[in-house]
DNA sequence: GTCTATATCATGATAGAC
DNA sequence: GTCTATCATGATATAGAC
């Protein structure tokens, strides 16, 4: 995104991210994008047929941020907690850095998640062997037994939701205070990390 | 909302209801509400002088669903642990009851956060008093030293989450198996509350 | 209070000149 | 590839009859 290859078709291409990812879909005026970007509507059409065909293109390219990273902590030989503690950094650090996928991306799937499915399937996501290796390690003792799907919301709850519920947070939490807000943002791994460890691992 | 007086005015509102909370503010159609509600579009606005109007009267109706019921709890003299406890099952109740409310109020907040501050204001919502009590529990040894704000934000993640992302889960976590879902939904106050004491309180 | 008819406007999309 | 001009559609809003 941050090639100096400023074509026609780039310049579109992070106008309309910042447009959609403000507006959402519905939201999101082709005029706005094309101002943007400094050209005019034809051109819009011109380069993405449509509308819905533009919006393809920046959710799918965004939500393609998240997947592999976390695809590559789960396949490797950690622990399940050393694994856990990488999945939150990582989470966390993609979050900080891109604060308002979460609220995009929840948006978007309310109102249409199949183009969330046809991702999930090409990326061959398969949640069995992660639910396999949490039950493992429960089998082992090393952690609390539940059922594999709470665990794993929670964690990704804690993860995403204050990133969603921003709004929220900085008006009744922190009164608008936008750096306590920041420093909290920046707590939050480490503090997910010890909340987690505390309620899943089993003292010996 | 289930009174048996259908007037028009009621009709409007359930049909708004229900059309808001399908396509958010944005997506809804007047026609569609009219429509819905069994009459026309003219008279919606002879009712609500405006479109903004008449989801401001289905969105603080909302709002005001979840408010009240914390605020009772956080102000009685039970424990902060029974605290805890009370509000996971109160929150999880409300949303098994009302499962489009997060991803509504979410998508709704991020579009325009100032209604919801309204109410807040309007409620008296104080969160230092909140935060003031978490602080004494942990001065006294009860539960391990956090910031308060991490500790409510813990909580509320895990409950509202699941709900907001309700398609992910449906389809990743559930393979699109309705029943499996809804037993998952019915199971998580008790896995919150469970949680949450592992990770918090300090075994004696 | 309720409705019909219509004015007004904004948007996504296209045609065609350069 | 890029522009200007314009279309077709659908939505909000209002005027005015009953």
């Amino acid at each position: 995104m941050e090639t100096k290859k400023d074509s026609t078709e780039e310049k579109i291409l992070e106008a309309a991210k910042n447009v959609f990812v403000a507006k959402g879909m519905e939201g999101a005026r082709m005029q706005e994008i094309a101002d943007e970007a400094g050209i005019n509507k034809a051109l819009l059409h011109y380069y993405f047929r449509t509308k819905e065909r533009l919006f393809e293109a920046i959710f799918s390219g965004i939500i393609k941020l998240a997947f592999p990273k976390i695809m590559t902590i789960v396949q490797s030989e950690a622990s399940i907690v050393s694994k856990i503690e990488q999945i939150v950094d990582a989470y966390i650090d993609l979050l900080i850095k891109h604060p308002f996928i979460p609220g995009f991306v929840l948006k978007e799937l309310n109102r249409d998640p199949s183009g969330l499915f046809k991702l999930v399937v090409k990326f061959g996501l398969n949640p069995q062997s992660v639910f396999d290796q949490i039950e493992q390690a429960m089998d082992r003792g090393e952690i609390r037994r539940m059922k594999p799907q709470h665990l794993l919301s929670n964690i990704v709850s804690m993860c995403v939701f204050p990133f969603a519920a921003r709004p929220i947070l900085s008006f009744i939490l922190f009164k608008d205070d936008p750096s306590a807000l920041e420093a909290f943002y920046n707590e939050r791994a480490t503090v997910i990390k010890e909340f987690v460890i505390n309620a899943i691992v089993i003292k010996k």
